[in-house]
DNA sequence: GTCCAGGGCCTAC
DNA sequence: GTAGGCCATGGA
């Protein structure tokens, strides 16, 4: 699937580990995901679609502001008034009607319970997830995990392209397909692959933008094959 | 003014 | 089945 396709399993998985070790090595532990509680990790996940987190972090404010960071509250709003305090996160017509589908289903399915909507099989759960229309892989797999400590491990548009500068996978690859490689290299532990992505994360945004491929202080330099 | 960001859905081939 | 268009804001 991609330029290392050539690579021998145990090679990637190798690989793997050395990049979490440097990581880790590099930025410490990461305790993510910026939120207090699972509910607000699913607005975050809903709400960082295709935006930047602070833009993200402006609309969480304003339903801080508005006392509206939990369900029921939530739920209360109407549509014009959830669009207008997430507003700032973008695509905000669309983010208000995933937000309060999956409202309905909280409450008419689960009571409001959100640890009662995420328990369970770990392949249930985001098929029931999924169901929900606005909420992807992406969505998902960031409630499963930073939610409920499911082990999946999240592939966004930052693990991407550092997979694909490792030469880790092409940069067609598909999301099952990275989310693959992870998952058959590495033992499924929650803890690990939370941390994992958080630093994934804090190096893409450090060293490994567009406009910026690399930097002096990357702590992959050695590692990357600058296949994009 | 232009580009980009922690996706996902729909439509036209 | 898949490439391309669309959704929208705010910061660099």
């Amino acid at each position: 699937m991609g330029n290392r396709s050539e690579m021998c399993a145990s090679a990637v998985k190798d690989m793997l580990n050395e990049v979490y070790h440097r990581l880790y090595a590099a930025y410490g532990p990461q305790d993510w995901w910026p939120a207090q509680t699972p509910f607000e990790v699913i607005l975050g996940a809903i709400l960082t679609q295709n935006t930047r987190w602070e833009n993200v972090r402006m609309a969480l404010d304003n339903l801080r502001a508005a006392a509206a960071l939990e369900p029921q509250a939530l739920a209360a709003l109407d549509e014009l008034q959830l669009q207008e305090l997430i507003r700032p996160s973008g695509f905000f017509r669309q983010k208000a009607a995933t937000l309060r589908r999956m409202l309905q289903v909280l409450m008419d399915g689960y009571a409001g319970e959100v640890d009662a909507m995420l328990r369970g099989d770990t392949q249930h759960v985001r098929t029931r997830l999924l169901d929900i229309k606005g909420i992807g892989p992406e969505t998902a797999d960031s409630i499963l995990l930073y939610g409920a400590q499911h082990p999946i491990f999240v592939i966004d548009a930052y693990t991407r392209r550092i997979c694909s500068r490792l030469g880790l996978c092409g940069a067609e690859a598909s999301y099952a397909q990275v989310q693959e490689m992870f998952m058959t290299h590495l033992c499924p532990d929650a803890q690990k692959y939370n941390e994992y992505h958080a630093l994934l994360v804090v190096l893409a945004k450090r060293c490994c933008t567009k406009a910026r491929p690399t930097c002096e202080a990357c702590p992959l330099q050695e590692l990357c094959s600058f296949s994009s």
